[in-house]
DNA sequence: CGTCACTGTCGAAACGTTTCGACAGTTCGA
DNA sequence: TCGAACTGTCGAAACGTTTCGACAGTGACG
C-alpha cells in the first residue's frame, strides 16, 4: 500500500537518515559518509524517486525547461523545421533541459504566459522573420533567450545562425575559380520572400553582390513548390543566361530534385554541361542524382550552440551578441571547370 | 525597484485583501464581492500577474503539462509528423495543456523520467510500433495516457487512430464499384515495414483481404524513396497486372508526385487509363498533378480525440478502449470507369 | 428578538524541495 | 591536552500557491 510516487520523507526514512541528507547526498553540495550514501542510493533505487519538479522549481527558481518558440509557417519546408526542432531538443537534454513545444500562435502568446509563470528558464526562438514580434517580447520579458535566425534589430538579443552571407560567397567563389562567367541562381518559393524570412534574402543578396564584385553575370529567380513552377524557374534562369554553365540552388529538398530532373530531361548533363551547387542544405544531398556539391545548413550545430549561449546567460557570463556559424563546402563531383564551347 | 515577477501576495497588497482572496477571486470557487473582484482583476493587470507555475503543480497536483513522446524513425515522413505534432499541441491548448517535447531516445527514457517526478499530468504517444516499449511503460507509470496508432498488445492502453482497415476496403470498393477487376497497391518504404510501424500492414492486409473477398486481383509492392524505386514500383506493378486499371497509393507526398511523373512518362492518362487512388494522406492531393481522389489522413481530427481522452481519463470518467475514426472519400476526378479495351 | 442560513473575507496548513545555521564527534597542531 | 578546524548529520525556514475551517456581518423567518 504505497503511495503512487515516492518522496523525499520516504526515501529519507527507508535509508534512516534526514531529508535534508538526501539532498545533498542527491545533490553533492555537502560531503556525506560513503556507507550513508550508499544506503540512500539504494533507497532511491528501489523507490524509483526522483525529486518533485514542482517542489524543486518553486524552491530552487530552476525549472530546467525552455521554451521552444518555433512556428511554423507556411513555405516554410517541415522536414527542415523538424530537423531544427530536434536538434534544440537533444542539446538541450545534454544540459538536463526538458523542452516546452510553443507552435503558432501561442509561440507568440504562449511565450509571455510561461515566462511570466516561470515555467522555463529560458527562451529559444526559431524561425524568426526580419521584423519578428516576438523579438521584442524577448526583450521585455528578460529572461534569457537565444535567436536562431538573425532579425533586423539585435540590438539586446543574442543570435546564432548560419552565415548565408559567406555561404554565398562561398558559392560564387568556387564557381568563379572554375572558370565560370555566367550563373544562376534559383531561390526559395516567392511567399518565403514575401513573408520576411530573415535568410533567404541574406544569401540572394550576398549572392549578386560577390558576384558583382567579381564582375559575372548572375540571374536569380524563386521557385514555387509544384513541379510548374520549377520548370518555369529552370526556363527562366536559363532564358536569361544563354551561357549559364554554373547554377547554385538555395531552396528546398523536393525542388532541387526535381530541378535535376528538370535538367536531365532538357538533356543538360551536370557536371559537364552545368556545375551545380546545393546551397544551405539541411538534408543530405547524396541521394540526389546526381549528388550535389553542398553546403550544409548544420541544424545540429547551430542549436547546440544556441543551447550553449542560454546556457551561458543562466551563468551570466556573457553579452548579447551575434554568432555567425562558418560554413564548408563539401565537393560531390557536380561541379567541374567549363567545357569550352 | 520592483521585483522581476509579482506574486500573489503583491496582489493582495495592491488590492487591499488577503491572499486567499485573490486566490477564490481568480479560480471564482468561491463567491467575491464585485467591488473585490475588480480590484483585484485591476491589480493583476497592473503587475501582469501570473501564478507561478511551480507552486500551482506543488501544491495543485495538477502541473497542466503533457508529455508528447515522438520519436522520428528513419523513414517516418517529417511533414506528416509535424502534422501530428502540432495538432497535439494546439489540441492540448484548448484544455490550457502545455506540451513537452520528447524525442529521440528520450521518448522511451525521458517519459519515465517526467512522469516520475510528476512533471506532466498525461502522456500522447504518437508513431508507435506494433510492438513499442512504450506501451509497457505506459503501463507501468500508470499516467493518463493516449496512444495514437494502435500497437498489438492494447490491454489498459487508450488508443485512437484513423480506421486504415476501412481506408483500404473504401479504396478497394471504389475501384471495384467502378468496375475495375485488376488493381494494383504501391506502400510506403520497405523499411517502414521492416520496422514495425503499425499502419502500413494494417492497411496492405485489409486491402488484400478486402480484394480477395471481391474476387478481383492485386499486386502490392512497397516503394523506396528516391526516384529509381519509385520507378521500380510502377514496373513492377505494372509487369505483375498487365491489365491494371487502378491504383491505389500508400504513400508519403514526394513519392505519390513521382509516381505521377513515371506515370506520364509512360504515356499512362490519369484517370483514362488508370484510376489512382490518394490513401491515407496527411497532405493535400489538390496540388498534385491531377489531383487525386484521396481517403484523408486526419491528423487534427486523431489528435483532437486523443487530447479529448487524455482530458477524459483526468476526469476518471472513461476505460481503456480503442477508438477507430471513420475515413472518408473525396472525389477529385482521378477515377472513373475502366475504359474497355 | 433570537436563531439560522448565507455571503464575503481571512488566517493557517500543506504540498516537497533546497539550503542555512547548528551541533556533535573526530582529527590535528600547538 | 586543549581548543581549532573539519566532517557528517540534522532541524527548520522558505519558496508561492490552494484550500479548509473559521468568523463577522447581513437579512429572513419564526
Amino acid at each position: 500500500m504505497e503511495s503512487l510516487v515516492a518522496n523525499i520523507h520516504d526515501v529519507a526514512r527507508v535509508a534512516g537518515v534526514s531529508i535534508s541528507t538526501v539532498s545533498y547526498a542527491l545533490s553533492g553540495k555537502r560531503s556525506i559518509a560513503a556507507s550513508t550514501k550508499q544506503r540512500i542510493d539504494q533507497a532511491v533505487l528501489e523507490l524509483d524517486y526522483r525529486a518533485n519538479a514542482g517542489a524543486r522549481m518553486l524552491k530552487g527558481a530552476r525549472t530546467q525547461i525552455l521554451a521552444l518558440s518555433a512556428p511554423l509557417h507556411a513555405g516554410t519546408h517541415a522536414p527542415a523545421h523538424m530537423a531544427f526542432v530536434l536538434s534544440v531538443v537533444t542539446a538541450a537534454r545534454a544540459y538536463d533541459y526538458d523542452v516546452l513545444l510553443l507552435t503558432q500562435d501561442e509561440a507568440t502568446m504562449g511565450l509571455r504566459r510561461v515566462a511570466r509563470s516561470s515555467l522555463v528558464d529560458g527562451i529559444v526562438l526559431l524561425d524568426v522573420s526580419t521584423s519578428d514580434p516576438r523579438t521584442e517580447l524577448v526583450r521585455e520579458l528578460g529572461l534569457p533567450a537565444t535567436v536562431i535566425g538573425i532579425p533586423n534589430d539585435t540590438a539586446g538579443l543574442t543570435c546564432v545562425d548560419l552565415d548565408f552571407e559567406e555561404a554565398a560567397v562561398l558559392a560564387v567563389r568556387r564557381l568563379v575559380d572554375l572558370g565560370h562567367r555566367e550563373i544562376g541562381l534559383i531561390g526559395q518559393a516567392p511567399l518565403v520572400y514575401e513573408r520576411g524570412s530573415n535568410f533567404p534574402p541574406r544569401f540572394r543578396d550576398a549572392f549578386l553582390a560577390e558576384a558583382a564584385r567579381l564582375g559575372v553575370t548572375v540571374a536569380f529567380t524563386p521557385a514555387a513548390e509544384e513541379s510548374a513552377g520549377v520548370r518555369a524557374a529552370v526556363d527562366l534562369v536559363t532564358a536569361a543566361l544563354p551561357g549559364m554553365t554554373g547554377l547554385v540552388l538555395h531552396c528546398n529538398e523536393p525542388v532541387q530534385s526535381m530541378v535535376l530532373d528538370v535538367l536531365g530531361q532538357r538533356g543538360i548533363s551536370v557536371p559537364g554541361d552545368l556545375s551545380v551547387i546545393s546551397a544551405c542544405s539541411s538534408f543530405s544531398t547524396d541521394h540526389l542524382n546526381p549528388p550535389l556539391d553542398v553546403i550544409p545548413l548544420p541544424a545540429d550545430q547551430s542549436c547546440t550552440r544556441a543551447i550553449e549561449l542560454t546556457m551561458a546567460q543562466f551563468a551570466g557570463d556573457t553579452e548579447p551578441h551575434v554568432e555567425y556559424i562558418t560554413p564548408t563546402y563539401v565537393e560531390l563531383g557536380s561541379t567541374s571547370a567549363p567545357t569550352p564551347l
